[in-house]
DNA sequence: GTTTATAAAACTGTCGACAGTCGGCAGTCG
DNA sequence: CGACTGCCGACTGTCGACAGTTTTATAAAC
């Protein structure tokens, strides 16, 4: 492994070792830098990193429970390797949360929610037109966190930021998603409009009609179940 | 070949020190050797375990995604201390999760399914005669599992379990919870008896009924919103 | 007696090192 | 020629130690 991809070594500041180290392997996974399925070294890391191997542990165990790798045994880690099914799991389980959130905040809809979540939508409609793919991916998922916060249950916002870091593997993984991003953007609208009406079944169904085109956008072209070699 | 007379899995079981002391950190909060707040002494820890600091941080870490430590930089690791806003939002999240789940699995109710789920209301109620409490929790968060199982999103699953260390925590900060034992036990009958109808709606209903049931049970006597001292 | 300044103690974050283990490779035996 | 065995390198799991920071204890000043 060459790694022709590392940071500069003075790329981490003394500050918070994990969180950084953290940080650093979540963007080389999203950004395909470690393939699917492949170990990481743990001293190949430090010594890339120029850090010690204790925090690229504790980074790494971090990222085991974000689900970005999996740890075998006496073995080490590896990058989390999905398939088309757990593919689909990951977005019920995000539908899931998204309508019973939505669910909520139809019925305590505050003027703060309506402003902040209209004013994001305006910023994903300006991410939409630029061609920053990323972005515009941070965008999206802002728009949904925040309606997740303003719905009132902050533990299920956390549910769903522990299910983002899937998310943007799953979307970084096909990542030709770029067929109509101003169609995705645009549809957040629907949402506004379904919120307003304060009614839970409206936006019950909008939250359906929207992560069903996000899901369709993404799932296509994902590979066969099974764990591609190592 | 010539493995087919061996026990199943590994004879020899050599369990990380890791996964040892996230059992025992576990252990000892859930049954409030560790006072809700406290401060986590990593050295003090290492000298009672009988290890290095080195698996107890990374137990501690451990701990801290399944939301039962909280890290303050700089700080150390303190024990989770719930109020009963955090209280309601578990719940509701669990909620969240179960109805979707039972909504899944009415669609889907396979005789394996059903045979599994009887076979478990019966050991829950069994246990439910007995005295031993951890035991009832612990095979009435068997039931649940199952149903998420059978759901058919292992992902949900996992989220699920995700919060049943929460939820551990939750009913052991009260615990107080032998008002009717047996009245939980059997409520699960019209779990099963929604599931059997076949009808998404009903199992809505019942689930919501039954949740309700255990998060009155539990939330009594929750003290106030803000940390309690050390 | 209370408050501020200072010193000591305790603790966390991080590091380098050692030992046991795993996977692969070569050599050997059938 | 193929399967088994023992060795070798690489790596993980764990440890003890050091440095910087936070907290506590102590002393001085008001």
């Amino acid at each position: 492994m060459a790694l022709s991809h590392v940071a500069p070594k003075a790329f981490i500041q003394h500050q918070n070792l994990v969180e950084q180290v953290a940080d650093y392997l979540t963007q080389a996974i999203i950004q395909q830098h470690f393939l699917p399925g492949e170990r990481l070294s743990e001293v190949q890391l430090s010594k890339d990193l120029g850090v010690s191997r204790a925090p690229v542990r504790e980074a790494a165990r971090l990222l085991e429970s974000r689900g970005l790798l999996i740890s075998k045994p006496r073995r080490g880690f590896f990058v989390r390797a999905l398939n088309a099914v757990e593919f689909e799991d990951v977005f019920d389980l995000r539908l899931c949360l998204e309508r019973h959130a939505i669910e909520h905040l139809a019925e305590r809809y505050s003027v703060e929610a309506q402003r902040a979540l209209e004013q994001q939508v305006e910023v994903l409609c300006e991410a939409a037109l630029g061609n920053d793919e990323t972005r515009r991916i941070e965008e999206d998922l802002q728009f949904h966190r925040l309606m997740l916060h303003y719905a009132g249950n902050e533990r299920l916002l956390k549910a769903f930021d522990g299910l983002t870091h899937e998310l943007r593997l799953c979307i970084a993984l096909i990542t030709k998603t770029h067929d109509a991003p101003d169609t995705i953007a645009t549809s957040h609208f629907k949402l506004l409009e379904a919120l307003a009406s304060g009614s839970p079944a409206a936006c019950r169904e909008a939250i359906d009609y929207h992560i069903g085109v996000a899901r369709k956008f993404v799932v296509r072209g994902v590979g066969e179940p099974g764990e591609p070699g190592s």
